[in-house]
DNA sequence: GTCTATAAATGGATAGAC
DNA sequence: GTCTATCCATTTATAGAC
């Protein structure tokens, strides 16, 4: 009412910054609690503990990317505006990115995450499969059922771990650039199913991604 | 001599398998110790600490990664062959799993792993890169230079991650058929650069894979 | 809602005997 | 090389005052 921000939003945002930056294991609740200057006992008034910080966390991105992974299923895009819904995606993950470090680890210590994250998957793959299928009948792309299926995973898999991947390949550290890199390799991967010469439209996408950088 | 293994590698050995199993963050010293049932006391004998028993690892798994990696570079596979090369590494990363389970959470605690993980990320991309330019030099397959280049790294990245992203999505358990379904991914990836009718090659990768099943 | 104080548990690490 | 015993540090978690 006041205009104040509530203590729980706060160690939200706080824990959130602090997993992001050095990884989810290597934070305690007692460092969260040390740096919003409150004590312990007061952050667990708030949250049973990490497992509850990390579950709550989890609600809100699950909430946006279910959100963002929806909306393609229902209108369909051009081939040219494809990469804006790569983007965020990649963004939205981005924000998450903690989770994403350290996925094995986060699911067996809340197992209840894990059929919602498989979930999130699914729907991923599911998505890609409704881009693709919209794209082919507007005569944008042309496939074949095994290839449509075989690439959608391969996409799915690909708005999942090509961050992680390229911040331990290369020392960069530009998450604005890295994230550009994932739309550019994205779009790659559908350059070969675009009819006429492949090349034309691999070019184009070349010219592009290095004038954004 | 006497034809006993030597403790410090049973230690090894036993990490490993732990590691795999329940996730390297959730397996203290004092519980390999006990399930070899020798002392902590003893365990700190042969290795400084935990860190120290991932880094042993680690030189294990990079003499045999980069054997792996580095065939290729040399002869040059058959189109049809290449399946069994990634099919091994498949293998070799199924078994130290522990580790790409978990990759920044290893690499913030033993920092000095991570320039060599980084140069073997690298060294998968050039084997990628060698692979595409020797299939190229053939006739079986024809890209370009930039497809060629996002081609790899996308390779690199699906060699790293698929595992991970199967186990995470279904509830697929079959070590065996995860990394099966990943070959097929792979051979989906370098499918639409081969000249000819696409569906062709497609078609036969999926009967092939399928009886695999 | 927030604090202080403190308990309880765990894991990492070492000293010294055998 | 291996063990026992023990210590220290960290973290989670709770009780009770304000």
């Amino acid at each position: 009412m006041t205009g104040k921000v509530k203590t729980r939003d706060r160690i939200l945002k706080t824990a959130l910054a602090l997993f992001n930056e050095e990884g989810e294991a290597q934070v305690s609740t007692v460092e969260i609690a040390g740096v919003l200057e409150i004590s312990p006992g007061n952050l667990y008034y708030h949250f049973k503990g990490k497992e509850a910080i990390i579950e709550a966390l989890f609600d809100e991105f699950e909430e946006e990317i279910r959100q963002v992974l929806s909306a393609p299923i229902n209108r369909s895009l051009s081939i040219e505006d494809n990469w804006i819904f790569i983007y965020i995606v990649f963004e939205e993950i981005n924000d998450f990115r903690f989770f994403y470090n350290n996925l094995t680890g986060i699911l067996e210590r809340c197992p209840n995450l894990r059929p919602r994250f498989a979930k999130l998957l699914r729907l991923k793959e599911e998505t890609a499969t409704s881009i693709l299928a919209s794209l082919e009948q507007d005569g944008a792309i042309t496939c074949s059922r095994a290839e449509r299926t075989a690439l959608a995973s391969r996409f799915a898999a690909h708005l999942t771990f090509w961050l992680q991947f390229v911040s331990l390949a290369a020392s960069e550290t530009d998450r604005r650039r890295i994230i550009n890199n994932g739309v550019y390799s994205a779009m790659m991967m559908i350059a070969p199913y675009v009819p006429g010469d492949r090349s034309d439209f691999a070019e184009i996408l070349k010219d592009y991604f290095s004038a954004q950088n």
